[in-house]
DNA sequence: GTGGATGCAAACTCTTTGCACCTTG
DNA sequence: CAAGGTGCAAAGAGTTTGCATCCAC
C-alpha cells in the first residue's frame, strides 16, 4: 500500500485540538486551537488533514442541520448531539432510543439515522424566562418550528 | 404593519413548484421548475422568496446533515425525512416515535429535535446486493458510519 | 534525495446584497 | 405614482485545489 501518512507538527496539533476539546469543533475553531501550537498553520492544511482523518476513520464529522460541520474523535460508539439554542454549544448525548426502522415505508431499508436534540443546556435553561431572553454568545440559532 | 407582500408571477411559480413537488426541493431545483413558468427567473429571486416564505411560515426548510437545504410546504404536522443513499432522493416519513427528552442530561430543556433516516428506498433496495453496487443517478452520498 | 505535507492564493459553490429598472396595488 | 419586487452582477462565507517550497523518512 501507499500508506505513507507522515507525522508532522501540524497534524499532531490538529489531532490534539480535537481530542482535547469537550465538544465537536469546526474547522476555524480547530485552526485557532492548533494554531496556538503551530505558528502559521493554514486553514487549507486543517481542511486537508480533516478529510484525511475522516477517511482514515480517526474522526467523525458532526453535521447538524443548518450548522457548519464540526468534528469529533471517532470510536466513541453510537451517540447523538444536543445543540443549545441559547449559547450555540454542542453537547454529546449518551445512548439512543433507536428503533426507527418502523418509520420507513414498506420496502425501504433503513441503514442509518441521525438524531439531534435542540433546546437549552443546563446553564442557559437557568437564565431563560421562556421568552427569547438575554444572549451571551453568538448563537447561530435557527427557527426549527416543529409543532409537536 | 408594513405587510405588503405583493402577488407576482415569480412568487406564484415558486410556490407552485414547491407544492407540486413530491419531495422537498433545493433552490436550484425550484429555479428549474419555476423557471419553466416564468421566463428569466433569477436565482436571487428564488432565494429571496424562499426566505420570505419561511419567515411567513408558508414553507419549512428541510436541512439534512451534509446536504444543502431543501424546502417543503409547512403545515404538514410533525414529521421527518428519509434520504436514500442510492438515488439521493428525500422522502417524507409519517409519525415520530418521539420521546427523546430522556436522552438529554439533567437540567437540559429539550425543545425540539431532528431525525433523519438513511438507507435504500424501495426502488434502490431491489437492485442492491449489500455491496456498494451499481448507481444510476448522482448520489451525493456521505459516509455516515454509525455502528449500531 | 524524494515524495508527501504545507502555506498561500486562486478557484469554486452556495447564498446574500446593491442597484437600476419594472410591476403591483 | 409609490412601495415593493426582479434580474444582474458583485460581494461574502465556506471549502477545495494548484503550485512552489519545505520537511519527514
Amino acid at each position: 500500500m501507499s500508506e505513507t501518512a507522515r507525522k508532522t507538527r501540524q497534524r499532531d496539533a490538529i489531532r490534539a485540538a480535537i481530542s482535547d476539546a469537550k465538544a465537536p469543533l469546526g474547522p476555524k475553531e480547530i485552526l485557532d486551537a492548533a494554531g496556538r501550537e503551530v505558528e502559521g498553520l493554514g486553514l487549507a492544511t486543517v481542511y486537508r488533514t480533516l478529510k484525511l482523518m475522516v477517511e482514515a476513520g480517526e474522526i467523525m464529522p458532526v453535521e447538524i442541520a443548518g450548522e457548519s460541520p464540526r468534528y469529533e474523535l471517532a470510536g466513541k460508539g453510537h451517540h447523538h448531539h444536543f445543540l443549545c439554542k441559547g449559547c450555540g454549544k454542542v453537547f454529546e448525548l449518551e445512548g439512543c432510543c433507536g428503533h426507527f426502522e418502523g418509520l420507513a415505508p414498506r420496502g425501504f431499508r433503513v441503514e442509518d439515522h441521525d438524531l439531534t436534540l435542540f433546546g437549552q443546556c443546563a446553564s442557559c435553561a437557568k437564565g431563560t424566562r421562556s421568552t427569547t431572553g438575554a444572549r451571551t454568545t453568538k448563537p447561530h440559532v435557527h427557527k426549527h418550528a416543529h409543532n409537536h
